[in-house]
DNA sequence: CTGAAAGCGCTTACAG
DNA sequence: CTGAAAGCGCTTACAG
């Protein structure tokens, strides 16, 4: 009967304490009005004079739930990531789960071993950010999941995020209503659905304004240094575009530098419009005039279709848009003349 | 003998198949080298033919271990942190450490809620980098622990970061050195530790110099508005202010658009200096001339540290000072005439 | 409304 | 080097 070394209470000692069964201060606990309010005071009032405090692992294994969602990123660090990820906060932790982060970093060993977290049990679901569909294999059948912002083709889960053809399309004819006809998309990174609809959008836009002759379309991507290389490739070869929608606003605002180089003004010499709205648009000058995405109702959406799936009630399949706006700010003007 | 519904494999599952006991299976797993080549190969293949994966609720409950670390951080989305988040990531999956963050937003609240990871075991210690120690009774007694980047007072827990009064103080002879002698700092937030210390450094420098005259002390804080008000607190107050030194990049850039938007030229008529090197400080213009933290070996450090208490090994307490470095960019430089 | 008992899936002292 | 068995701390059908 010696003393154990590890001196964490357990039910036992709040139910001696409470002068109840190991059984009832559970029920206390987990459903307090399946016990009698006597019963429920001696059983919380016992809980604080032991200080106990529920063992995660015991309740996961008993319920074989661990009672977190796996989150699924590229970059933590990337902004527009981050109000996403408060909107899938708010619901989860009103629905008492707890959020494991996944960071990919684009490494796909690292999605494996994040993936890994779901079949050892550590998290019941998972919400997909990073663009790409677990491999085969890697997850175990029925597993909840949604996919955020990307679609993933060929894939049954759910999926939440901008209607970005209709975004693009909007944000293309707000610039064709500005008076520009010359303007040019600078791309995502090949491969990603959301480029591909982007470019659909602005393609449809410029099409139906009777515009197509003055298509002009680059190869880009959503960083820095792509814009970069982009407002370099403009300068270049069309120097006469007086207005360019770029697939994000980091490409967007090394457009516009490389363009500052290049002696162009921004946006008295050329216009400049972004897609994201991330917080540096506004500290960036020119304030970057861009498309915004409801990113914390995205977050909120995804994490009730995927508490829904948890819970095995019928849930939307397909995709789910949530509603854009355009923000005018300093980036874009009418044409010069 | 029903089947379960559940067909997760279990180490039952493989000992069957590999015609071992459960005994060997986990130990040919934990520890490979304790069992024969002949045992091991043959539980391996077992693993495979099952799609066996442990689970980690039962692991955890057993070994009174959840294998997971807490992150505490005040906000996820500021890129201050994020570089932090990738060191302590590395040096966590090398050591075989899942990584749990857990967002305070400031909210005490929210704070508390996640302490209770630690008390209901879904970690085994935390990395607190929202400089706010926990509340009494928060936690265990014992438990292990590292500050980041603020010191917490009072508290046992060993600290690592920048040696924030020395930078300060490099970063304000820096622009003595350029020939400024009229520099003003905007401090961080009250009752911040950082604050307190590059206050101390700046004026320490100032005073070394000769300067205690020309010692000029703005409240200020972490956030772009609050160098706005910086801003123009100085232009009402300080015209001929020719430097500014700012306790961080985001109130550097505030303070920035405020003097540009008070008719000043930066750096022609007024130098800015800011603190950390954010990603975003190579993109604003002007580029910012700051001080680098090594961010990313300060989490690598804290991870280390948490390591070695977790494993029981003797650790370093007090605060442990990673290298910093002047970045000179294009905010500073020398007073005009 | 409550209790006694079984069992979730591991790991590890103990014995051989 | 390996196996039989106990037990980590919960929750829940079962019985009353």
């Amino acid at each position: 009967m010696t003393k154990k070394s590890n001196n964490r209470p357990t039910v036992r000692d709040v139910a001696r304490v409470a002068g109840v069964s190991t059984a009832t201060v559970s029920r206390a606990l987990q459903s307090p009005d399946i016990v009698s309010k006597k019963t429920r005071d001696a059983v919380f009032a016992a809980v604080s004079e032991t200080g106990y405090s529920v063992n995660t692992a015991a309740q996961m294994l008993r319920r074989n739930r661990s009672g977190t969602i796996l989150v699924i990123l590229p970059d933590i660090s990337n902004p527009f990531f981050s109000k996403i990820l408060s909107g899938i906060e708010e619901v989860a932790t009103r629905a008492n789960l707890t959020i494991l982060i996944g960071n990919t970093n684009g490494d796909s060993t690292r999605y494996a071993n994040i993936l890994e977290n779901l079949r050892n049990g550590r998290a019941d679901g998972a919400l997909i950010l990073n663009g790409e569909a677990p491999p085969d294999g890697m997850l175990p059948e029925g597993t909840p999941a949604v996919s955020i912002s990307e679609r993933l083709d060929g894939t049954p889960y759910p999926h939440v995020g901008t209607d970005n053809e209709r975004a693009a399309f909007d944000a293309t004819r707000y610039l064709i209503e500005q008076g520009h006809r010359k303007i040019a998309h600078v791309t995502g990174p090949q491969d990603n659905t959301l480029t591909k609809d982007r470019r659909d959008g602005y393609v449809k836009a410029m099409t139906e304004a009777g515009l197509s002759d003055h298509i002009r379309l680059i190869d880009g991507g959503f960083v820095y240094s792509d814009g970069e290389h982009a407002g370099h490739h403009l300068a270049k070869n069309w120097p006469d575009t007086t207005a360019v929608f770029c697939a994000n606003d980091e490409s967007a605002m090394g457009v516009i530098r490389s363009l500052q180089q290049h002696g162009y003004s921004v946006p008295d010499d050329i216009s400049v419009m972004g897609f994201d709205d991330v917080p540096f648009a506004r500290i960036f000058q020119p304030e970057l005039t861009t498309v915004h995405q409801a990113r914390n109702l995205i977050g909120q959406r995804a994490m009730e279709i995927l508490l829904e799936q948890l819970e095995k009630k019928p849930f939307s399949t397909g995709s789910v848009y949530l509603d854009h706006r355009i923000v005018s700010r300093n980036s874009v003007a009418g044409p010069r003349n």
